[in-house]
DNA sequence: CTGAAAGCGCTTACAG
DNA sequence: CTGAAAGCGCTTACAG
């Protein structure tokens, strides 16, 4: 393997022109430039990166955590992140949690231990052993989807969407509206999304059941289940419309109502948030509300990328959201 | 920051015994052990990755190179990769092209510069350079979804799935069956799906007509323009099934057919490959193939670890697939 | 404009 | 069972 040492020997400098003008700094004759230069082109010459990160203290690698790879708001993000990172040459160095939070906090040190330059969080949960060992790592850090106290992030507009969302289904005459949530140890998806909810309905002056609610775990089938098992609870009072906090649940819930002779939207309308693929084409077609993921990883490594060069950031970005009204309402 | 010196000197031992027991290699006796790992655990000492790669020339590092992170394929893929990877405390670097042919070349120098211990290439072609490329790292690699001759790989059945699901349509009486692909230079879902199906046409004594198929690009929007286009240049004689081989571009299909008035299966039958989580919610459900893209990856990781153990590999394994038949045939 | 030398934090023969 | 020393391939003050 050629080092930069054979590059020197082969163009008659020293190792320490050879770096000086591999990487721009410092002075160097434009003939020894070019020679330099030609030398590494024929040889297909690239530097150690591990050799120079242990020099340097740089890796030019960024930590993404996320909760699960395979699913499409990950994706999406994952997409937008490394649109802007690869623009400037960073790499991705990619963790999967597989949605158990011991994990979370596991990779935030492994990542440290990886000399990634900055990482990119997507959290499940908020909890203060998460938070000391991110303060640990001392590293750019920001925290995507979840607000994380003390910590740059960029979040979605959860109250307000879920706010939209319920307001809209009153404003359309909906009485009875069911929802399907997930755990609140989710402060964005499982406490926000609720709360908005709940605080709608009130302001409307309608009454909040606990037999209009369920708990699901983000599967399709927990949507299902979820529906069922409210059907169950209301026995002769059905509700007229259910929000249900991810479009993935959403259509489960759908699949059980349509599995069960219910009309959609006639006997019971159905709205979701995420703007899935799935949204678009179910039948009927699901009312939701569109996040902007993409766009939102764009942001989130902006920021990363701002940090490091020690530009003035902003601690919260709420990216914004668009209502879709479909055929499901 | 603390290193294995700090350790060292906290222990009173040489560093080179904290490393031994870091590594457990060599001999230490159990009270200096115990003593290392204490202070280890109250340090939460973790050795720097990047020295170490340095000297061990192993980085810990799986490079992967994706034709596009936001897609489902994708993230089904790398999905089953980190299931085994990160049990082996393997962590993946993960690029992603964006269907540009170029930097799958790029990116595959760019991983052996930063010293990856090995590369998961998902190509949408085959070209010389590229197999120079790979060659060139000296790196354990593995293909996956495309046979790259002289390198292991993980294929599809790519020619036998679309030789089925042909010859399904055939069984069930469809007489004029289109046919939506993509680029030919992809050889696994341009060449061998296309070629299958125009094989099993003629085994079948059916005519292949150069109106009856189209090119798409993976989008919806291809599919539906596909269609499109195949109706116009039918004229009188349109199809009675249209066989697309991605479900994204068959739920284009879809969408236009509909848009046109046509009932699916009735009029037209239509379908796909891929299983997308689309296929099934769409209404009528897809009738498609299910390719099992997430054992695909566990596979081409598991072979990509052997290949670093210096195990025997097969070099090349084809993994099964399940056709589906749903309504919209 | 150029180079000698130190040092980043590890591991690993080698010697004892 | 343990340690001194060399070396992995870079970069960067420092001196000239």
């Amino acid at each position: 393997m050629t080092t930069i040492n054979d590059i020197a020997k082969m163009a008659n400098v020293s190792r320490t022109t050879v770096s000086r003008v591999l990487n721009n700094s410092g002075y160097a004759s434009e003939e020894v430039r070019k020679r330099i230069l030609r030398i590494v082109e024929e040889t297909g010459y690239m530097p150690i990166v591990s050799a120079k990160s242990l020099r340097t203290k740089k890796s030019g690698v960024i930590g993404v955590i996320l909760p699960k790879i395979s699913t499409e708001t990950s994706s999406r993000v994952v997409g937008g992140i490394n649109e802007v990172l690869s623009r400037e040459n960073f790499q991705i160095l990619l963790t999967d949690t597989e949605l158990d939070r011991e994990k979370e906090i596991e990779y935030v040190r492994l990542l440290k231990s990886r000399q990634v330059d900055g990482i990119i969080l997507l959290s499940t949960n908020v909890n203060d052993r998460l938070i000391r060992a991110i303060s640990e790592t001392n590293l750019p850090f920001i925290s995507l989807g979840q607000e994380l106290p003390g910590f740059p992030s960029v979040v979605y507009d959860d109250y307000n969407a879920a706010v939209d969302m319920t307001n809209m289904l009153v404003q359309n005459r909906y009485q009875r509206i069911a929802f399907i949530g997930v755990g609140e140890d989710d402060p964005a998806v499982g406490g926000l999304r609720k709360q908005a909810y709940i605080e709608t309905l009130e302001k409307n002056g309608l009454s909040m059941e606990e037999r209009l609610m369920a708990v699901g775990d983000f599967s399709i089938e927990s949507g299902y289940e979820g529906m069922k098992a409210i059907l169950k609870q209301c026995g002769k009072d059905v509700p007229d419309a259910v929000f249900v906090v991810t479009d993935r649940m959403a259509i489960g819930a759908m699949e059980y109502l349509k599995e069960q002779g219910y009309r959609i939207p006639e006997d019971i309308a159905v709205a979701g948030i995420g703007a899935s693929a799935l949204s678009k084409y179910v039948t009927p077609s699901l009312t939701t509300i569109e996040y902007h993921n993409k766009e939102a990883g764009r942001k989130a490594a902006g920021i990363l990328l701002a940090q490091m060069k020690n530009q003035q950031i902003e601690n919260k970005i709420v990216q914004n959201y668009r209502l879709i009204r479909r055929d499901s309402v």
